[in-house]
This record gives C-alpha cells, sequence and structure tokens, in this order.
DNA sequence: ATTATACTCAAGTAATTGCTTAATTAATTT
DNA sequence: AAATTAATTAAGCAATTACTTGAGTATAAT
C-alpha cells in the first residue's frame, strides 16, 4: 500500500525523466534534429557535432525516457521519435525558453549582426505568400528531410547543391529559402549565397515543425517537377 | 562573430536551462504546486516534504530558469509561476509523460487498488454536468488556493475542514470533489470520508490547471454564499 | 574466412547536482 | 536593543552525469 508521500514522490519521479531527458543541450540537438525526420546513429552524430558513442549514449537516454524509438536495418541503426507528441513538446520548451530567457533574443542578435537582415519585416504576410505559393520555396535542408516532410510547393535543393541549380531560379521573382527552424543555420547561408548572386530571397525562420504547429499542411516524399517548372536532383 | 557551431551551442545550452529547472522530481512538485497559485517558500517546503532550506534552493533555481518570481512582503518571500505559459509547460510535459510512460498509470493503479473505484465510468459527462452546475462542486484544496482561481460553481471545503461542513452538504445530490490534479490526493480521501459517511461523492481527476486547458473558465476570490445555499468559512 | 562498418557498451575521470547542517541576513516583535 | 521568525547562503559530502577511450557485437563486403 502506497502512502500519499510515496505516491507523489513515484509521480513526480517519473515526470523527471522527461525533464532529465531535455536537461542536456546535446539531447536537445538531438530531438530538434529527429524533429525533421529520422536518422542513423552517425548522421545525428555529425549533424550535432557529437562522437559517436556519445550521441549513441544521449540517444539511449531519450530512448529510456521513452522519447525516441530505433530499429536496426542492415549496419544502421534508425532513430526517430516515438511519437509527434515528442515533436510538439520539443517545440513548446523552445517557445518558453524564447519567451523567458532573454539571452536567447541576444545570441540570435549577435549572430545576425553584421549580416544584412534577411527576415521580412512582417512574418505574416510572408507566411500567407508561402501558403499560396505566391513565391518560390526554397527547402535548403539535405534530401532524406525533404522526403519525410516539406511544405507544399517547396522544391528541394539542399545547400551544398545550391551552385548546381542557381540557373532554374527565378531572378525575377521572390525567393523564400527554409531549413529547419529559427536556430538552423542552413537558410542563412543559403539566403547569403543567393543574394551575392544579385536574387531577390528572404528566409523564412519557420522549419516544417513551426509549419505543422501553425496548423498549416505538410507534404511528404520526392518533390514532383510540376512545381515552379523546377527538377531538383 | 558567432560561428555556426558556436550559435547552436549557446542555443542548445540555453534551451537546456528549462530542461534542467524541470529534470528534478522535487522542482516538478513545486512548479506544480504553484500552479495552483502563489505560496510561501514555507509553504511549499511542507507540500513538497522538503526541508525549508532544500526547497529554497530548488526555487532559486527555477527563478535562475526565469520559470517563477518571487517578491517579499514583511517576513515572507511569496513566489509565483512568471508565466501561465509555464503552467501550460508544466501540462504538456505530465501530458507527454502519461502518454509515453506506462509506469505512471501503474503507480496510480497500484495507489488506487483496494479502494472503491471513485472516478465516473465516463469523465466528459461528469465534466459537462460540472460545468452546468448540476452537481455540488467542492474545492477541497486549503483555502488560499481556492481563492487563487477555482472551478465557477465550486465552494471551498478544504479536506482538513470537511468534518465541520458535513451537515451543509446534499445527501440526495450527487458531491463533486477535486483538488490539484490527477496526482492529488486531496480529493481521494475527500470522496473516502463522504461515502463512508452516506454521501453520493465522486472525484473529479482535473485541478484547476487541467480545467483552464480544456477553454473552461476559471473564477477568483472568495466564493459567494449564493453558491448552492452554503457557506463556507 | 577476413576485413570493414555502424553501433553499443564498459571503465575511468572530471564536473555537476542534491541534500544536510550550520551560519547569516532581513524584517518583525517584544 | 534583544529576541524571534522567514528565508537565504555556504560548506561539505554522496550520488549522478557527461564525455573520452578502448573494447566488443552484429552485419555486410571482399
Amino acid at each position: 500500500m502506497l502512502s500519499g508521500r510515496q505516491f507523489k514522490t513515484a509521480i513526480y519521479e517519473e515526470l523527471s525523466r522527461i525533464g532529465k531527458a531535455v536537461a542536456s543541450p546535446s539531447r536537445l540537438e538531438l530531438l530538434d534534429l529527429l524533429c525533421q525526420g529520422p536518422r542513423t546513429v552517425e548522421e545525428l552524430a555529425r549533424e550535432a557535432g557529437l562522437s559517436v558513442a556519445n550521441a549513441s549514449q544521449h540517444l539511449r537516454t531519450l530512448r529510456t525516457a521513452r522519447l525516441v524509438e530505433a530499429d536496426k536495418n542492415g549496419l544502421y541503426v534508425t532513430y526517430r521519435l516515438a511519437d509527434q507528441q515528442v515533436c510538439a513538446f520539443f517545440l513548446a520548451l523552445r517557445t518558453l525558453a524564447e519567451n523567458r530567457l532573454a539571452e536567447i533574443e541576444q545570441i540570435v542578435r549577435q549572430f545576425m549582426e553584421g549580416r544584412e537582415p534577411m527576415e521580412p519585416l512582417e512574418k505574416e504576410p510572408l507566411l500567407e505568400r508561402v501558403r499560396q505559393g505566391a513565391v518560390t520555396v526554397l527547402d535548403v535542408r539535405p534530401r532524406d528531410e525533404y522526403i519525410a516532410g516539406h511544405i507544399p510547393g517547396a522544391i528541394s535543393v539542399p545547400l551544398k547543391k545550391l551552385e548546381q541549380h542557381l540557373a532554374d531560379l527565378p531572378t525575377d521573382r521572390e525567393i523564400v529559402a527554409y531549413c529547419r527552424g529559427p536556430y538552423c543555420v542552413l537558410a542563412v547561408q543559403a539566403v547569403e549565397a543567393l543574394r551575392a548572386r544579385g536574387f531577390r530571397a528572404v528566409r523564412l525562420e519557420d522549419g516544417v515543425p513551426d509549419w505543422r504547429r501553425r496548423g498549416f499542411p505538410v507534404a511528404s516524399g520526392e518533390d514532383r517537377d510540376e512545381h515552379q517548372g523546377i527538377k531538383s536532383a
């Protein structure tokens, strides 16, 4: 028979499993990456700047908290979020941090200083134009992440392959680049590269998880070449 | 100038401040209590079963993460959530844990075993009856928490004073008791006491934060004696 | 079979965290 | 002024956590 105190202790102990899982910067980065789609240990480790052994251990921690799941195909172990709710929770944590910790805005400002402003003055109109397909939308993440989920109508142009696709991009039309979310630097670099070559480009801070949270539809799979008349390889 | 890696490291470091804050069972219990309303250090320590010094330290940690704020009136320091969003975040964490960690359900089952079932078979109809005022609703938390926020129409009968109010309670009408939420034992004890005395009583698992999350209105301040014709002291 | 690859596990260590006790500060009461 | 109360802080210790290195396992390629 459990006493009231024992009961509460046991319950909060369980709740803290989730808390402990998100108490590490590395694990938060891994979760953020997994919000983009499933990945192998090696890829996650590389993206997050961790040793493979270290990433593996962090992933085990996340798995014990039941936030992620893994399965093995051949040599590779692919990790993925155990549930979309985990992504929603990550976004809730991120948003809470953004609202409560002024330091975050400061870090972003510090990173952006010296660069030209690349977000449009007003965010809502941009979202509306993206939603209506009134602009050319570039998904500059690695191809796998695009396939796992992307903004409908967006074309996949991984940052690394941007050079090869410059000829296909419109010079007269506004280009909107997005990547994983507000703290991903891929779209920032894409916009810089595009502007340096004379394109009209802006960055959308939202990633697919943010887009989904707004209630907007998400497409998945390969893109079909009907979009904006561009083939991406 | 911040490199991409430095930027990410700094950002995830910040995000982890929130994670670290909720990585401890004691701090989660304190947050849960603060979701009910502002409290002094001593009260929080007593409710959470912590020494005052220990509670004070945990509260400092929560304050460094900007999740709570404190101000001093005379000898007393009153802590409160820095924002309602913090309560929403706590609920999100709790719900995620409930969905992902089967152990929680097991702990609840273990606690409830041997007791008569006190939740109604269907939860939605109960909520509807509570909302319509079709039942007598008892708030069995300490009076301060009732004043900070309660279900409209509920009357304040702190568990400790339940005995004194038995005469005022209806014997023919269903009584619904609620407290802080699903892991608070006050309403469980209240229902047991009421049933032992022949009342028809059920427990509502929701606390005020859960109720608010459903989008239902929350009342605050002293109750007026028009409700159910009962005066509570 | 041997080698290579992707990943996990174990051991070791440095750093951090959690809790206690005791001292200290700040405001109030006597 | 002295004593009391609420809360914070400091010191100290045990427990936990984070990361590295090196070994071990499972699968695939040669």
